[in-house]
RNA sequence: GGCCCGAUGGCGGAGUGGUGACGCAGCGGACUGCAAAUCCGUGUACGCCGGUUCGAUUCCGGCUCGGGCCUCCA
């Protein structure tokens, strides 16, 4: 699964240009991803995950091309705003104020439950989770290198001037400065220069105190959202690295504003940076990424998931009623990152039965030793969709075939099998040599009846067909399809709950 | 209002200028006391109207419908 071409026949699709590009590493047989993370203010829904297993597609996939990764994925603790761009609460401070807790504990308890999830969906670690608390002294410093030529200070801020940097909103596709000026903004911020400028250092208005404010040449106060991911880009992996990802919905403002600091860096660094010349994106390493990717959104027929209608769909929820959260991972993989996925309750059953299925086929090869060396002819055509899928921009539903054939083919020498499957698992993480048919059986908190029960009721319905008195039998196995227990008399697993 | 995207069988979802993946569901078969599970097999689709073409689901134009962004969001 290597190529040793200087483009690794990796073809990706950058947002900035909006093309398939061959992957070519800045560094050579290296690759430097840095993905925008959480805001670590409420608990991630299933939506926001799918940024992540997006992200970890393509580190494994990276990595299954012989490139030393490293990959950062930001924590953002502070500096996010809930309404304007550049008024209105903290999230992070209002969540500690509802919560009457610390915003500390805050940050603390979601990020550990994004964690959590992240865990559970096999999503490989970065080589850093960067804080973005941990970067403000950082970030004042990339702020005061930008300060003099590309910012401008009003009472409320230290504004970023969209205008003193090339092609902004290239990335977002914003045609021109008139256009953004038609936006009616509710309660624009007054005396900024273009309606797109952005702050990059909210001071704490006056007799004010903030939980989380640090002291600057602007006053006391927080950075800007977008100013962390500049710094810690740059900081952690250089400028230009080479892929920056993140959600469809960063393509419009976040990226676009992180993209103008990034060139503002450019401009005031002119020269030391490989690659860089401070002018536009004509040059796309002026952005500080080579690639920017972002992946579309998880959408449920009432539209985009939101965060703030009440209960929404976190990774746990799907467990409580019974589903695996690999299950999850498999449905993301089965549409292409760049498409709209539409997430109901039985398209998670459908995947949660293709996962099983493929976790009995693999269950089948558990005693064959892997033999990663030899080959066999009947794997060169599923190996070589496999690869050719991934190298196409991450087509994983097509990948996802080609495992199928993989497991799907007979009379061949065991550990072979094993070892191809094995291989394209390990670009898809979905554990098949891992898993068992019993985690794959979660019972849902809904459901009354225990496992001891279960196994009761069954052992008296396996006397009663022995004694073919299958009145009484088929009455238990009623009885307990009531419940939700599935009987399966001809499997070794014995019983199955009963989803959806 | 501005910008952008999408429309594929029952559902989800790939892909393609000319035999329309794949998964789940359904159906048939094997197995089973009967089922279930499993395995094998299998039918059904490219929104509408024009255009280009020998030929379009695939390219172009229009229309209809749906969605996203323009305010925090993966």
């Amino acid at each position: 699964m290597t190529d040793d071409t200087t483009s690794h026949g990796l073809k990706l699709f950058n947002s900035l240009t909006r093309q398939l590009e061959d992957f070519q590493p800045v560094h050579p047989g290296e690759a430097r991803v840095y993905t925008c993370g959480p805001t670590v203010y409420n608990y991630p829904h299933i939506g926001n995950m799918r940024a992540y297993v997006f992200a970890d597609i393509l580190g494994r996939t990276l990595s299954s091309h012989a490139l030393k990764l490293t990959h950062i994925i930001n924590i953002t603790d502070v500096g996010h705003l809930t309404d304007d761009a550049d008024e209105g609460e903290d999230k992070m401070e209002k969540m500690a104020a509802e919560k009457a807790q610390s915003i500390w504990d805050i940050a603390k308890h979601y990020t550990e439950a994004y964690w959590a999830d992240i865990e559970a969906l096999n999503i490989r670690q970065p080589a850093k989770w960067s804080v973005a608390t941990e970067y403000v002294p950082e970030m004042i410093e990339f702020a005061k290198g930008i300060a003099e030529k590309h910012c401008y200070e009003l009472d409320s801020g230290l504004y970023f001037d969209t205008s003193t940097v090339e092609d902004y909103g290239r990335l977002a596709r914003t045609v021109s400065e008139e256009e953004a000026e038609q936006v009616s903004r509710i309660g624009a911020v007054e005396g900024k220069r273009n309606a797109a400028d952005f702050a990059i250092w909210r001071k704490t208005p006056p007799g004010e105190k903030r939980q989380m404010e640090w002291d600057s040449p602007w006053g006391p106060g927080a950075p800007g959202w977008h100013l962390e991911c500049s710094v810690m880009g740059e900081k952690l992996l250089g400028f230009p690295f080479d892929i920056h990802t993140g959600g469809i919905d960063h393509r419009e403002i976040h990226h676009p504003n992180e993209i103008a600091q990034n060139q503002a860096f450019a401009q005031i660094n002119r020269g030391s940076c490989c690659g860089m010349d401070g002018g536009g994106l004509g040059n796309p390493t002026n952005s500080g990424a080579n690639i920017w990717m972002h992946n579309n959104f998880l959408v449920e027929r009432s539209g985009k998931m939101s965060k703030s209608s009440g209960e929404f769909l976190r990774l746990q929820l799907l467990v409580d009623k019974g589903f695996h959260p690999l299950a999850y991972r498999l449905m993301c993989l089965q549409a292409h990152y760049r498409s709209e996925l539409e997430f109901s309750w039985d398209g998670l059953e459908a995947a949660l039965t293709r996962l099983k299925r493929m976790v009995m086929a693999a269950a089948r090869l558990a005693d064959a030793e892997p033999n990663p060396v030899a080959e066999h002819p009947k794997f060169v055509a599923p190996l070589s969709k496999f690869d050719e899928a991934m190298a196409d921009d991450l087509n994983t539903p097509i990948a996802l075939t080609a495992l199928e054939e993989a497991l799907a083919v007979k009379k061949v020498d065991a550990g072979i099998k094993r070892a191809v499957v094995e291989s394209m698992d390990q670009v898809l993480g979905l554990r098949l040599f891992d898993l068992s048919r019993e985690e794959l059986r979660i019972r849902p908190v809904s459901f009354e009846i225990t496992e001891d029960e279960i196994d009761a009721a069954i052992e008296e319905r396996q006397t009663a067909r022995a004694e073919k008195d299958f009145a009484k039998s088929d009455a238990i196995r009623d009885e307990l399809s009531a419940k939700g227990v599935e009987v399966m008399d001809g499997d070794p697993l014995g019983w199955e709950w009963k989803l959806a």
